[in-house]
Parts: C-alpha cells; structure tokens; sequence
DNA sequence: TGAAATTAATTGACTGGACAGTCAATCTGG
DNA sequence: CCAGATTGACTGTCCAGTCAATTAATTTCA
C-alpha cells in the first residue's frame, strides 16, 4: 500500500498500472487482487487512513479556554506547526490530497469530503475564538475559513512540492519558520504587526 | 475549442473521450485531427490562450506611482476584483488551471508554469509597492508572494467550483464582495482593521 | 506424529473493452 | 479538375481485472 500512494503521488493516480505497483512490490497482479478489490479501491483506503489522521491533528487546535491574543496567536503558530509537520512525514498522501490527482468520481469525491471537513475543523476553531472573545465577532466564519484553509493547502503545496518560482527558497524552509510566516500573515496580513 | 475545454473541465482531461467532443460538436472524429495534431495539442492550445489573458489582467496591478496605504488597498482590491472577473467569465479554463486536471506530463508542465508566472507577476506587484515604500521591507518576498498567491488560488477555486461545506453561502457572492473581503485579509489578516 | 484433507495465498498468462489516432473514400466550392 | 475539408469505419495499443493452476500454511483425525 505504500508504494501504491507513493506512485500515485509521483506519476499521478491514472499513469500507475498496477503493473507498476506489483512489480515495484515484487508480487504477482492476482496477489494485488487478493488483497484490493480494485484499484479504486486501493486509493480510497489510502484516503481513509490519511483522513482521520490529518482531521485528528486538526481537531486539537480546538480551544478549550479563553486566553490573550498572543495566547492565541501561540496557539494558533503551534496547530500549524503540527500541520505542517504531519504534511511533511506524509507527503506523498498530501500530495493527493492537494493537487486534483484522481479522475474517478469516487476518488474526487473522497478527496473533496476530506477536504470539506478540514476546512470545517477550521471554521470550528475560529468559531470557538469568536465565542472567547478572542476574535472580532463581525468576522464573516465561511469567508474566514475559506480564506484560511486557502492559505494552509497553497502554503504546504508549495513548500513540498512547488509549484514555485526557481529562485524561490520556500522548499527549503524548517517546519517552524513557515508555521511562524503563515501565522503572522494569517492574523496581520501584508501590513505586518 | 470551447466545447473541449468545458468538457475538460466538467469530466477531466482523461474522462474526456475525441469522441466526446467531436459528437457535442456534431462533426466526424477525422475532423478533430484536421484542426488539431493530437488530444494533447488542443489542451495545450487552451492553456496557452487562457495563459496569456490572465498574465494580461494581473501584470495591469503593477504600480507605477506610490500613494497612501488606502490607495494600496484599493488598488489591489481592483486587481483582484479583476482577477475574480476573469474567472467568474474564463469558468472552465480557471478550474483546469486550479484543480490538477491534467495527468499527461506536458499539460501538467504548461499549468505549473502559468501557475509561476502569475505568482512571479504577483510578486512584482508587492516588490513595487515595498520600493514605493507602501509596504514594510522587512517582507520575506517569496514568502508573501506564495502566501498571496494561495489566497487568490483557494478563494476563487471555492468561490467557483467548490469544494465548500454545505451550509456556506461562500458561491453567492457578487466579485466585489469577494475582493472586498480577500483584499481585507491580505492587508489587515485575522484580527481585522 | 504424520499423512491426508482443507483452506489461504500466490502466480502470470490471458481476455475484453476502451479509446487515440489513421486512412481511403467522399464531398464542396473555386 | 483540383485542393481543401469532412467522413466514419477501422486498427493497434494499452491495461484493469480474471482465472485455472500451483504452492504454502493449517486443520483434522487415525
């Protein structure tokens, strides 16, 4: 199963045969079928098991109590972090999950609910510093959490598997540094503090 | 042309068969190959000609004089403005260039490389107004530029084509509301004005 | 204990369907 | 009469999924 996302995320979910996947793991085709049903089949386990994992690390930005600004703004630079740091030790799976790689309905699908309940977690979050006081209430909630969840999937995309500008560097920045850039965007904008 | 690009984004590059198109056009699949070399050809033809007008629209938001932070802001809340209308009328174009539709590497290729240009064209913009003084120069420019660049990705991609929780109200927006509310958050991020 | 019987796992050659691209034949208008 | 344009049946290739045959592991019971 590991190798078939790490092809899936290389070559993208059409261009691996599952030739290519029982050579690469040394069976024959009929074993592959003895353990998957299909290959649709294999992709959406693979997007199960990176699901609960991902929406679990999500889920613990959910703040229990209230706090000052820079308690939140901390809290907010470590949630990130842990995103940044679960993108990075799979990143084949977030490679899927972030460019549009499965053409099969039910794999775009699973893709797309997955992401939905990401960026639900996050509305959920910022719900809940609203309700703390912690944020502005005018706050329009989809908006933000539209906005932001924008910022995590293009932020971690580009940082892992660009695209980007070749004199860029961003690759080769440390989980912290972008957790830190992409907190102080998020609460100050292009103004800075 | 127009009927493959909307099937190309309605099914995806691969779920769309010569035959699909050449049925919705009411010719003969001989035809097709008259006007255009291969399946690849006419998509890479559509990602050129899309390319080329949206490089267009976001090179107009380089500025030429400084001004005060709320000329800023205006300025750049026209630009996206004019980008969100691009792609409410370039629908089709906008989501193959969004979502990852294309699995065959030269597609893949030209979209990565608009992708570039327009964060590269995006970073001009900020890098003039950090010499005009509009903004801080203790910018991390890449960073900015990618961050930016994710925002503009993420909010047209959900405001378009989804994906988007049920309950959001997020593709009923009218393109000003749109700009208003990303050019707020570009500027002033989380905590508001 | 160990031979026989049963079930689980593995093999790889093969098939059937899908689909991009071809081509000889036909048509159209100058 | 000819060049440009159009047709659609046909072909060659690719590949997911099948299956009969073989091997390995487990269970049964004398």
């Amino acid at each position: 199963m590991e190798i078939a996302v790490e092809r899936f995320a290389k070559y993208g979910y059409q261009n691996t045969k599952i030739s290519d996947i029982v050579n690469q793991a040394g069976v024959a085709q009929g074993t592959f079928y003895w353990y998957f049903k299909s290959k649709e089949m294999i992709a959406l386990e693979i997007i199960q098991s990176g699901r609960e994992r991902l929406l679990e690390v999500i889920r613990k930005g959910y703040r229990s109590e209230g706090g000052s600004v820079q308690d939140m703004v901390q809290g907010s630079q470590r949630l990130l972090a842990d995103i940044f740091r679960f993108a990075q030790e799979n990143k084949d799976f977030m490679e899927l999950l972030l460019r549009g790689t499965g053409e099969e309905e039910a794999i775009r699908n699973a893709f797309r609910d997955t992401r939905i309940e990401m960026e639900e977690a996050f509305r959920s979050n910022i719900e809940r510093a609203v309700e703390l006081g912690m944020l502005p209430a005018s706050l329009d909630l989809d908006m933000r959490a539209a906005l932001l969840m924008s910022l995590i999937e293009g932020t971690v995309a580009r940082w892992l598997f660009g695209p980007n500008p070749s004199n860029s560097k961003l690759n080769e920045r440390s989980v912290e540094e972008m957790a830190a850039e992409t907190v102080r965007f998020e609460f100050f904008g292009l103004l800075g503090i």
